[in-house]
DNA sequence: TATTGAACTGACCGAACGTTCGGTCAGTGT
DNA sequence: ACACTGACCGAACGTTCGGTCAGTTCAATA
């Protein structure tokens, strides 16, 4: 069997899409092994149970999203970098999903299922996630470009940043919304005072 | 019967908490029967569905927060006045609710439920959620202190910097993290290239 | 050819869900 | 006194949920 059409990867392609669209509680198991072409039963031979599940696909696209964000970070420059990192990152998230919230903020969403545990287990996810970024940002700041505050809060306000530009119901493209916002972090909206 | 004490605003008032807290799907009728001290069928006497309750429950938390961020939009210039609303904006979200993805992706919880319909009644909430900050930021722009890009953009984005901030695990007090997210917003990431 | 084990299925369970409905009851106008 | 009303309750409904389990399929192996 090849790597594309296994059981177990074929399930985690079908419920990642559906989990960034609806989120844990909007998706069943049932949906699950409907989108992967199963019945709800198979899905329990390959994982758990339902939380289970939720954090392999977390876990599984926090890594390719990080795969995928340094291929895209190539450059001599941290900005180039960054700038390609993002791009990615604008990507990944698109505008119907809710990728972002599922790791940002997936910690509520599934610590509300499981009551105060769990947390440690997604905290390395959502590092994962953001390596690249907080690895050019702190590129950056070293180089002297980046003013040099709290780092982690910094690449967390880009991904927030980012992730709302593409939330707007503005009439640019994806792409343009996605640049501005990375302008916007790196400028400000203050206008150049010097 | 006083207004506080009302069934209807009781209902309310619970309600906004939990779906804050937990999203639309997170919440039962029971849980907000529960919370208001009433009993599940109750709550149809006052709210035709859950949907109903649900867009209730947005509109009303839009209005308020506008009248909070309004009150606290005091000051002689735009940008303490725009410093004074996102600072309450902060103190709305909290650290642990998802008022947030409620406000702003609030659409795709409630249309994947309703299946292509409903957006048009969920946008002048937003438009409200966001009022005061918008009004400010336009009048930096007008002031010509603050860079003319997308308005409704950079509305959106300032709003998703302050909520990513909160989200993160950051070792600084909500009030500073908010306070860090808005001199992001204003100056940017790079250091002072004056 | 017989055996084995992983992958998968269909039938099923108890609990929880949103919603409906018949009824109770204090209050109010007449 | 009577009729009426809004607020609320208790019980039940049909459905869907996450999860279990005994059994079937089938390619690999001995």
């Amino acid at each position: 069997m090849s790597v594309e059409s296994d059981g177990r990867s074929r399930i985690l392609k079908s419920a990642s899409v559906l989990f960034a669209e609806r989120g844990f509680r909007g998706v069943s198991i049932s949906d699950v092994a409907d989108a992967a072409g199963l019945v709800k039963s198979s899905i329990y031979h390959h994982f758990e149970n339902k939380q289970a599940l939720y954090l392999a696909v977390l876990s599984d696209m926090a890594r390719q999203s990080r795969e995928q964000m340094e291929a895209g970070a190539q450059g001599g420059t941290w900005r180039e970098r960054l700038s390609g990192a993002v791009r990615v990152l604008g990507r990944l998230i698109g505008p119907h999903s809710q990728v972002l919230s599922l790791m940002l903020g997936g910690i509520t969403q599934v610590s509300a299922k499981i009551d105060n545990q769990e947390i440690d287990s997604i905290a390395p996810v959502r590092l994962e996630f953001s390596a690249v970024l907080r690895r050019e940002i702190e590129s950056g700041i070293r180089a002297g470009d980046l003013r040099s505050v709290d780092l982690e809060l910094t690449t967390i306000c880009l991904i927030g940043l980012v992730s709302a530009a593409l939330q707007s119901m503005s009439t640019l493209t994806e792409q343009e919304r996605v640049d501005l916002a990375f302008d916007l972090f790196l400028r400000g909206a203050v206008r150049g005072e010097s």
